[in-house]
DNA sequence: GTCCCCCGTTTGCTATTCGAGAACAACACT
DNA sequence: AGTGTTGTTCTCGAATAGCAAACGGGGGAC
């Protein structure tokens, strides 16, 4: 759990805030960074041109600004298409989201937090804030706690303490204990519940991904309160979901 | 057209050599890495670290084995939400995939290549080896024909100068003059044709996206020569494009 | 259980090189 | 033309990256 490096290469700092920052902004010009960032122009303008010489940064030479590449985008498809469950569970995901009907989203946990690896949407999908790579926390959403579930004790404190309970909604869990309650909860019942605990008027279901006893994802169904019926015990998507689940679950040992 | 940076910050392209290194072996140790790319241990642990601690990388304390997360999704999603021909076009990609049951893809053209920014499958779509993100050249693929059949000619050429016509198949445009030709004929007709020039058994026909009579980007179906008929009069593949393409242009101007 | 080897991490010191500042160049606007 | 703004180049002093070497620790062989 080093987080911190010892001895951090302060010129790839220098260039990852840039990028950080170019991020934030879209777009800008060297002089707007300088000051931004409290850097000399030559600089800014070094570091810029090294990273537009690899391909990671865009100049557009009539507007003399600078903007990411989609080298990101590339670099993170392929980072993605190795992964054994993504290959496995995309189609899956797929075909659950057109049977539902709703949004469906295949996550992985990394430093602490879940990543959406693949979404898709069916007939009547809610429109979310998500995006392929972007991160959430763990506690307030169903994803996040089927996976919890599967995690040993010391993994969920550590991660707890590293990220925190924020909360985000009047519902969302924020104590350690009420927590820990859930999680005994989702590992009876098999599969996770988010009651408007990330965004209100949204319930979401989720089921942990296991293979050899780790857990290595989660598939989870999204959409508003009036579709996704709280009765848990009788709800349809509930099976559909399960289904789903036990499929990639067979297949991953075939890869 | 400074491809080459002046005074090049070589620090980070140390830092950009591991991330390339990186990715392309998928995971690797200290060791492997620093021999790999003849640097010292020491610093090729300190580069990592430092990536780490920003989370571009990732270290399986187990293994002691380092990989590239899952950030760079994250960041590519970003660019990718942020662009609006991506928000314009997505659904209607979708839509036009569900009508066609082929592949469709979005693409936009970056440093002189195409980059696919979403793809769709239909129902019968063929599997292809791309991915959201992953850069293919224009002239052996019917987007990058379109893209580049809207582009000014001096642009043309220096995509030509900057990449080379490299043959892919044997029926791949090689040459400058037949590239030019091919493009007048893709002006004419509306839309773009690659008729196995990237992939044996393979046909795609693609539409370029302009706004304000700029292109900012194509769509394309593809499919295998059995079901992609080559008499691209009465294609009912084309309509179906164009009609898309019209859409999309028309909503583009209420972003 | 012990030894040994290998690999990741830390340290100290020096050569490298990053970057502030100033000068230069290229526009855009008045 | 003139002036203000912004990107780019240059030079040199100070910051620091990284080599070599030492340390530490985990795993395998026996």
């Amino acid at each position: 759990m080093t987080k911190r490096a010892k001895h951090p290469v302060r010129t790839t700092e220098k260039s990852l805030r840039l990028i950080a920052e170019l991020n934030q902004l879209g777009e800008a010009r060297v002089t707007t960074l300088a000051s931004e960032l409290g850097m000399g122009k030559s600089a800014v303008h070094n570091h810029l041109s090294t990273l537009e010489k690899h391909g990671y940064v865009v100049k557009d030479s009539e507007t003399k600004t600078y903007r990411l590449s989609l080298k990101f985008l590339d670099i993170g498809g392929q980072i993605r298409s190795q992964r054994d469950v993504y290959k496995v569970a995309e189609p899956k995901v797929e075909e659950l989201a057109e049977e539902s009907g709703e949004l469906v989203h295949l996550v992985v946990e990394e430093d602490g937090k879940g990543v959406y690896l693949c979404r898709s949407k069916g007939e009547r999908a809610v429109e979310l804030d998500t995006y392929i790579g972007c991160r959430h926390h763990m506690h307030s959403t169903a994803f996040g706690k089927a996976i919890l579930s599967r995690l040993p004790t010391d993994r969920v404190d550590a991660i707890i303490d590293q990220h925190g309970l924020p909360k985000v909604t009047p519902r969302t869990i924020t104590s350690r204990e009420a927590l820990f309650e859930e999680l005994e909860r989702t590992r009876e019942r098999g599969f996770a519940v988010d009651d408007e605990e990330r965004l209100e008027g949204l319930r979401c279901i989720a089921a942990p991904i296991k293979f050899d006893s780790d857990v290595i994802g989660a598939i989870s169904v999204s959409g508003p309160t009036a579709r996704i019926d709280d009765d848990w015990e009788s709800n349809e998507f509930v099976s559909e979901l399960q289904r789903t689940v036990n499929v990639i679950e067979l297949n991953k040992y075939n890869v």
